[in-house]
DNA sequence: CTGAAAGCGCTAACAT
DNA sequence: ATGTTAGCGCTTTCAG
């Protein structure tokens, strides 16, 4: 075993040249003739030579990596935003180094300057359930190191930020339900600390109000939508005087729970009781009956997330207008609210 | 905006002190007073003092940073292992890069080169579907850094293997559907260059041997397993003259796809024709019927490859001996097998 | 208990 | 077209 590797001196000395003509060469600079590069090169190949990105790293000052901080890495759709993320950065040259919250603030914080003390040139972050103070991510915000914010934003930072429209989604979907003949619909929620739960509530609210529906304070229940979560909240709205005959809830898995507790207890979906879920988790469509849901572009919100932040890292200036996307989204009308075709 | 970062000389310097004294204090070394170590501590948090890692890193030639490698981050057993794998690292003070090889051996091929230049300290590695020469990781095996193997292994390294005896779950499964009365079974497989495919394959055919039933070998069918390959594959077996009653599937996602063509056919699952998976991907559960299946404890082995890695990396000498450890695994039974409860 | 000095491997002025 | 030199920010002998 070789106690060090070899380095560009290593090839200089060989070559009886300098170590910055072999810098130069393998870096492909046009000032160097193809002569000398060849030659840099083959020697290169025969000792096994691998650039040190550390060495490089310190001395430019740059990283070429740029750090995740999700929630939880097994969730579909945040895993299927890597998969875009890494996709687009590994094309542009780019590492990805993840970390997750588990939606724990203290442990959002920690990575986060982890993260900084890694010197990433830039991080993509959907914020954890507890979140509710921003001060961490001023690490990056005064240093001008680009961030990117997606789903669950931080507000107030000068970066850019890829959403989905959750009032409107919330908002068709209520509708829906109204439209197939619902009477009362409850509305499961996560924390409206957050963007996106509460675009959704008001989403609902707001379809609710348009249609002169009565606005029923016991019809809403908040929680961090676990499927421990959606089953509390079900037998919650079964108990009332006057249940609901519809869920909107939050996300798919709590609308997966009250579908298999809804059919435990011999209430038929949809025909006496619809569900809608949010986020097209892939057991969405499989489950029977099928759970009606809110398409996300995952993949592509995470090819999106990675572009924007490497563009602003390489023009090192700051973006003038920092942009607020929004990605296509959907209503997939599936079973569980298909009431209709029962009627 | 600050040109540079607070370092510790400017510590050093504002304090009237040596850059190596603060580097001492801030590492917590015993030789620094605790007097000083205070004031140095003090000031740091008042400057906004961030240690610079990759200064660190060049220096101590360790870069506290583990690779991973998998074939695609955002199926539900490689999201799984890698948040399992996060969850330790986080905790040990490492950081994970993650890469996904597309099931493509030259992005694999590039990603391990692309982690060696980046000085990862270790690498957990499940190869891609193409990969059937492991020549890449030599350049890890010569520098004898740490490597462990999950899942689908490189042959012929030293180093730890995490597994589960695919060979006794795929006979298990097997077993199990003759019980159930199935008669000619059928086995859906991956490319048996991957020792996970192998092992079930020869599981399967040895629960037929052990059984005395045939072997017929129209009834292996070998593709890359994705949804639209399950249903090549269930037509494709229909066609037959003697076509079977039962298919092994090796993976859960093309069981999936068969469930949902036989019932759009009206082939009755499990009374008619019983389906196995692998793996437990979250949807197999929900599904209806729901997929029998194996389940691979994939947080656990996430947690398990990052704790032999880790040891691996701070006890620098080489393990006298590598493990292969086998994690439990178990078949679960559910309905699109459970065809005696119809009998 | 603290300091001085060297160096990890690379890059980038500034030379020539 | 190539060489010289300095230094990125930190750690670590060796000295005191």
């Amino acid at each position: 075993m070789k106690k060090t590797s070899v380095t560009i001196h290593d090839l200089a000395r060989e070559l009886n040249i300098s170590a910055s003509t072999v810098s130069r060469a393998l870096n492909d600079n046009p000032r160097i003739s193809q002569a000398t590069k060849d030659k840099i090169r083959t020697l290169a190949t025969k000792l096994g030579y691998q650039p040190n990105t550390i060495a490089s790293n310190l001395r430019t000052q740059k990283t070429h990596t740029i750090g995740i901080v999700v929630p939880l890495i097994n969730r579909y759709f945040f895993s299927t935003f890597i998969s875009g993320v890494e996709d687009v950065a590994f094309e542009a040259g780019y590492n990805v180094i993840i970390s997750q919250s588990k939606d724990l603030f203290d442990k959002e914080n920690r990575v986060v300057h982890s993260l900084f003390s890694n010197r990433v040139d830039g991080i993509i972050v959907s914020v954890s359930m507890q979140t509710n103070k921003y001060d961490h991510f001023n690490l990056f915000a005064n240093k001008n190191i680009p961030m990117v914010f997606f789903d669950r934003i931080a507000p107030d930072f000068k970066a850019h930020k890829i959403l989905i429209d959750d009032f409107k989604c919330a908002h068709m979907a209520t509708q829906h339900l109204i439209d197939q003949g619902c009477k009362r619909i409850a509305h499961l929620a996560g924390p409206t600390s957050l963007n996106t739960y509460r675009g959704r509530m008001n989403g609902y609210l707001d379809a609710l109000k348009k249609n002169k529906l009565p606005v029923d304070e016991e019809l809403v229940i908040y929680n961090r939508l676990t499927r421990v979560d959606g089953l509390t909240a079900i037998k919650q709205f079964l108990k009332l005087k006057n249940p609901p005959d519809a869920v909107l809830c939050g996300n798919d898995t709590s609308a997966l729970s009250m579908i298999i507790y809804l059919r435990e207890i011999g209430i038929r979906v949809p025909e006496d009781f619809c569900i809608v879920g949010f986020s097209n988790e892939p057991f969405s469509e499989v489950v029977t009956p099928a759970i009606s849901t809110i398409r996300q572009p995952a993949f592509e919100m995470g090819q999106k997330a990675a572009e924007l932040l490497i563009d602003e890292i390489e023009q090192k200036r700051i973006p003038e207008n920092y942009q607020t996307i929004i990605m296509p989204s959907d209503l997939i009308i599936r079973e569980s609210s298909s009431k209709k075709l029962y009627d």
